[in-house]
Parts: C-alpha cells; structure tokens; sequence
DNA sequence: TTGAAAGCGCTAACAG
DNA sequence: CTGTTAGCGCTTTCAA
C-alpha cells in the first residue's frame, strides 16, 4: 500500500495541489463546492498529508525532545506527565529518551535536535556532563528540569538546599542527634546541595555525629541496604536517616524494619521528591514534596515560548517553584 | 542563528551536494582529500544535515510510536526501557505517548503515524477502544504489547488466564477457603481473563467463597483501600487477596496492616507484575512476575521485522512469554 | 478563487 | 571519483 500523495489527490479532483492543500490546511479562500469536492476525495481515498513533508516546508517539527535518565523513577514519570499536559495543549509531542544512564543514547536523541527532527530539549538529570550537553545542545532551545546549572539556560527546580535544611532542621527540632545522610556520588548539583545542606544544618545545631553513605545506585533496594548497615555500623547507629530520594528512604526503611528497628521510634526517616508510593509504605514517609506536575509544566510553557521566540527575564525563566515538607509517621 | 544547509557546505567546499552528502553518510567512493576537505568545511561551518530533508527523501522516519496510558505505572516504564535498548540497537528512536486515559492524546499520536513522522506503533494498555484503534491504525506496522486482542496485530504478552490461575491455585493449596480478588473495570482484556481464571480456580476447588471487587483506579491508592474494605466487609472476609496489580497489592496491603491484621498470618496478599517495588513492601509482595523488558524488546524487534517488510508465522508474532509466580512474605 | 512554479534540505540514478 | 538532475511531499508566493 504505497501512500498516496497530495498529487493524486489533487488528480482525481480536479484540481492543483495548491488547492487541496488549502483545503487540508483551512488556509486561504476555496469556493465551498470545490472545498466539498476535495474532501470528498480525500476520504475516498484515505489520504492523510505527510507531514515530514509539511514539517520540512514549514521547518517547524512540533516535537520536544525529553532526556530522562530513568523514566521508571515515579519522579520523572510525574514530571513528564507534567510535560506532556501542557504540551498538548500547545499543540507538541514528545520524544522520549530514557538514556538508562547511557551517554552514547543521549547524544544519538541529541541529533535529532541537531537535525531539526525536535524543536528543543528538556533535560532531567542527563547523565552527560553539562558541559558536553552543552556542546551538543548549542544555542539550541533549551530547558532544565530538576537538575540544572544556572547562566546555561533557563530552568525549572526547587530550592535544593532550603528544603534540604528544612527536613534535616526538622529531624533536629525532633529530638533527633545522630543523623545520618544516604545519598548517591553522580556528581549531581541537586545531590551536592541537599548535602550541603545536611551538613550546614547539622554545624547549625552543634551536633558532631555527620555521616554521610553513598548508595551505589538509586535504583536497586540492596543498594540501599547495604548503605544502611553502614549508616547503622559502629557503636553508635543513626537515630535518623536523611535519604536524599524516596526510593533509597524506602530501601532504608525496609533494611531498618528487617533489622528489627522500630521506626520512627528508633529510627526516623526522612525522604525527598514525594512519589506516590511514599504515602503507601508502612509507615508512611515523611519526605519533601516537590511539585513534580507542575515541574513539567513550566519547563514545557518555557521550552515552547523559547522556541516561538519568545525571551525571558531571568526572574521568569529561572524558576525554584514551592515545595512542602509533608509529615507522615516514619518520623 | 539560521540553519545552514549542504549547499552552502558544498559551496564553501566547492564541491557538489551529492559529493556533501557522499561525505556525510559514507556512501559512495570519495577522493581522501576531498573528503578531508568537505569534513573540514563540515566542522568549521557546524552542519547538521536536517533529518527531516533526509528523512522525506529516504521515506523513512526510524521512529517508533509507543502508546502507554500511564508511564507512572512502573509496569509500563519497565516495558518501555525493553522496547528502548532494543530500538537503540536497530537504530530507532521513540515517540512516546503517554496518554493519561486521553483517547483524543492517543489520537493525536497517531495521527503522527497516518502523517509518516513514525514507521509503527506499540501500545500498551491503551484506552481507545481496540476497534478504533485498528480503524486509526489501518494496515501500518504495528505490536500490541501485554493487552492485546488476538488477531488483529502481532502481540507480546503472558498467559494472562494460566499465570493467574497459578497465583489462585497457590492461596488454595496454601490452606485459604476466602479468597476476594481485587480488580478493575476498564474493559481490559487481560483483566477479565485474570477474573476468569480466579473464578475457575475457586470452582475447580470447590470453594463457596467467591468475591470480586472493582477498584475505581489502578492510579491512587485510596481507592485500593476503599476495595480492601469492601472485600473485607460482612460477616466473614477474606483471608487472601488475589490483586490484579502490585500497585493495588500494594495498596491492600497497607489497608490490611492498618486495619490491624497480620499479614500473611491472617491475610495472605498476592499481586500481579513483578514491579520493582513489590520487594520493597514491608512484608515483600508474592506475585506473578511478567517478564516486563523482554516483552519490551520483543515489541521492538517485531515491529521493526515487520516495518522492514519480513513476514512472520504466528508462532513468531504471537508471543506468549514465561512469567514466574514469586513467593515471598505477604502469602 | 485557482493554478503554475519554486523551493524546504536532502539523496540517488545516471553520466561523465 | 564527481557533478547534474530529478524528485521525496508539501506550502506559498505570484499571476491570472
């Protein structure tokens, strides 16, 4: 079934391919008895305009490029949910690249953008330097999500360092002295300041117990356990845990429970994003809630009026949206 | 910054497009030096072929559509990883539809598949009626992965009536008489035949006990808890639950505990998916692991085999992958 | 209101 | 080994 084309359209009607374009398009004056014709072919026919064709005319794709590392993180699930809403509605797809934390992926959905197939980017925490991202993306339209870098384009995040001070502050106005910190080594700016964060708040109160443990890896539960009993070992175990996800929260709460801690009494913890699953655990995570749909939101409405070229104030474009800390019973 | 294209390449070079574009993809002998030469000027002007040109020219896109009704759902992120690493290999790139139960999104979307922009499509579980799904569809390539209709398409999945009798058989020779299946009602296929297999286990059995309960949402787990206590309800309830999910597991299983009950002592819990998280509940969920990335590469490659004009049997398109009943502490 | 023709950026057949 | 030319399918001046 080879497609059929604007032109044999245009054939069987009757009429210039100017014309039937028009009428696919609404574009123009046509005399409605021509319109009712064209149409009429059009459905005999099943015509359906390529719109590589149409795309390359206009130069115009309509697609937005998203770069998640890991799209089975509920976190970036619910910010492309985010994405997807409000790109709809303007009218944009999206491409999806899960990299899995695979650079060559990232770069070869970077071509596309290169390539025109995409009209810009939003970056999650890419797994590609942001320099090299940079490189790659040029001056081509471009938003952050999350994970960002200031001066290098326009983003959309939370303040990782006050709402990192506001759960640790939290767990020390708790009572709580031996806090301890899982978090992940990746180099990421957002891991960087929650533990900057950490250890501020802990110098803050006075309290000398600091311990921080680096997961080898978000992703797995026995990752998490194994930084557990770490956190856990010596002669004096944490009485409270920041973890720097609500999945690693999750794995912690899990390794403490097995162990026998009763948690929060022994034990609190304390998670960071809000994914729907930390309401679901027993008990319940207190964490940071980020605004994760309207993370996606925003980075879409950026993205695109970037793209029409629209220009933004920093104040507009650089945007560190509310979070809440929201307590539940592991603490 | 306006894009510059291989004439002005080929210009500065002062050679032909053709000899441009011999460079660029590797086809075709071309002199050492002038390639040295072309590449050069390539580098210094920073041309980027545009793949829509080349896309239209070639008349083919290597995009793949992948329709998902929720990719919150880790069973749809994980699947949706599979389809991506195999994708990868052969060269293709993937547009993802995440359509939120929004038959217009899905429609959209595949518009983009009438319009060219992709060579396929995969969907999962989507909310579009399946007839009209086929009508939007036509003859172009396309997989149906773990909700399918047989027939109409090639399709990746489990046996979803064997696998759930094997979960169902398991409660009863465990020594349950009360077993409530929690389930949904959206017209899923793959859910009905869970209930039917449920139904003939209990009767194979001989058991009375008989109740099925319809979550409004697999999404929130509110509504898992309003089904856990309909299941729970009357003079007698349940002592297993047969979930339909491992979200809605998961769900009941946070009822039940804080109901009070211990589970899998007085209440034995068993979900469906294998997700990742059904190891991480406290206790783990038993559940029928579905192999989630091997059906996502299975999709991909069937799809890409079929874009690529190869004819299966179907035997070879008709795949009903092995899944695994999980035993762990909630039964 | 309509059509002819040019061109978006690219590749491939053909000739040299 | 390289250039000329035609054309992928579409839209949009420009004229009529």
């Amino acid at each position: 079934m080879s497609r059929i084309n604007i032109r044999q359209v245009a054939k069987a009607a009757g009429v210039s391919t100017a014309t039937v374009s028009r009428v696919i398009n609404g574009t123009g004056a046509v005399k409605p008895e021509t319109r009712e014709k064209v149409m009429s072919v059009v459905e005999q026919l099943g015509f359906y305009p390529n719109q590589l064709g149409q795309k390359l005319r206009n130069s115009q794709s309509g697609m937005l490029l998203v770069l998640a590392s890991n799209i089975a993180n509920p976190f970036c699930a619910l910010v492309i949910c985010g994405i997807e809403c409000e790109a709809e509605k303007r009218g944009y797809h999206i491409l999806l690249c899960n990299s899995q934390s695979n650079p060559h992926r990232e770069e070869t959905y970077l071509k596309l953008l290169q390539g025109g197939v995409v009209d810009g980017v939003i970056t999650m925490d890419a797994t590609i330097r942001t320099d090299a991202l940079q490189a790659l993306i040029g001056k081509r339209p471009w938003v952050q999500c999350g994970e960002y870098k200031p001066g290098v384009a326009p983003f959309v995040s939370i303040d990782n360092y006050a709402a990192a001070r506001q759960a640790v502050d939290y767990l020390i106005d708790s009572g709580r002295t031996r806090i301890g910190m899982m978090s992940v080594q990746d180099g990421y700016m957002h891991a960087d300041e929650r533990e900057r964060a950490y250890r501020d708040s802990l110098a803050a109160a006075g309290l000398s117990f600091e311990r921080v443990v680096y997961a080898q890896s978000v992703k797995s539960f026995e990752h998490a356990t194994t930084a557990y009993e770490a956190l856990m070992s010596g002669e004096e175990g944490c009485d409270a845990i920041f973890a720097i996800s609500d999945i690693l929260a999750c794995g912690a709460l899990n390794a403490a429970v097995k162990a026998g801690k009763t948690v929060p009494d022994e034990l609190a913890i304390v998670g960071f994003d809000g994914v729907p699953y930390s309401e679901v655990t027993l008990p319940a995570l207190t964490t940071i809630q980020q605004p994760m749909f309207e993370m996606g939101t925003h980075c879409a409405r950026l993205l695109i009026e970037q793209i029409s070229g629209q220009t933004h104030d920093n104040h507009e474009s650089q945007l560190l949206l509310p979070w809440t800390l929201v307590i539940r019973g592991s603490s």
